[in-house]
DNA sequence: ATATATAAGACTAAAATTGACTTATATAAA
DNA sequence: TTTATATAAGTCAATTTTAGTCTTATATAT
């Protein structure tokens, strides 16, 4: 139902370690994946995808690598989901109408489509730099405090 | 990243049916199966274990069938994903240390632990009759957006 | 008795994810 | 100008997860 793939992952831990250089440093992908033990061509093909995204800046050649282009502030979770998955979809018809054979028999599409939105919405709220930057933790709880509790006290 | 799986979709069709019948009637897996197009074993398994799990009530033998035990309102969608997928893990060591070789050289455990609770205690604010009782989308609406929009209207 | 329903285990098929292999291109430095 | 090291990207293979099927057992109204 909720799970980080791999890519996401790696997509964390490679802004992290990109974020803890001196600007102007480069980091390759092959020192990422040696330094974190996550496969090189995954890592790699994360990085690029990145680069595209304009969320880092790829520097080609011998002593190339990578840096950040965006602040880690300036970047939700929601776009980094979907940079790297593409939209997100609680059910393949919310962006294919044909995609499921049940659909016209389907009594719970409206509902479903809506939480989509919701889910949409909860992961603009949290920045990367939230999931990345252990000084931030309290700040993040507390924010996340303000958002998410409002029925749950309730129970 | 986010998407129902079938067995949670299944569920969701079914209680919907569930809370379509008049108190006292019982509706069949075979019946649920035939009107929505699902698999008669998968919707089955899936009643089994709300069953269990005393979200629904069987009755066992000819003219048997399932009814409703819980109201909707008392079962959160957290609940619910708990029920047939078992504890939310947006990563496999939140569960399990042993789960992951990278773990010792892991830069993000922390930060990713507490999203994970993030969403469960978002997950806690949705209730099983926001997804299926569609009188109740604009209540559903309206409250989600105390919910989850504090930040996005930065945007 | 029999037909119809749930219960549950074991297995197979399909799909999605993850990772490996390969080739091409860019570029700093010897 | 050659070489070593880096990104870029396409294709394929392996693995894991999800979904669905088959089978047998048990309960019960008629």
């Amino acid at each position: 139902m909720v799970k980080l793939s791999r890519k996401i992952e790696y997509a964390l831990i490679s802004l992290k370690a990109l974020s803890q250089k001196n600007s102007g440093d480069l980091t390759s992908a092959k020192e990422i994946s040696n330094v974190y033990g996550a496969p090189f061509d995954v890592v790699s093909r994360v990085l690029q995808t990145l680069n595209q995204a304009g969320i880092v800046k790829s520097i080609q050649g011998v002593q190339g690598g990578y840096h950040l282009l965006k602040n880690l502030e300036d970047i939700t979770f929601h776009e980094l989901i979907e940079v790297i998955e593409g939209p997100l979809a609680l059910v393949k018809c919310i962006h294919d109408n044909d995609a499921c054979e049940m659909a016209k028999s389907c009594n719970i599409i409206s509902p479903v489509a809506i939480l989509n939105d919701k889910i949409n919405d909860f992961y603009q709220t949290i920045k990367i730099s939230d999931l990345i930057i252990n000084p931030s933790l309290v700040k993040f709880e507390s924010k996340l405090e303000e958002t998410s509790n409002v029925e749950a006290q309730r129970i």
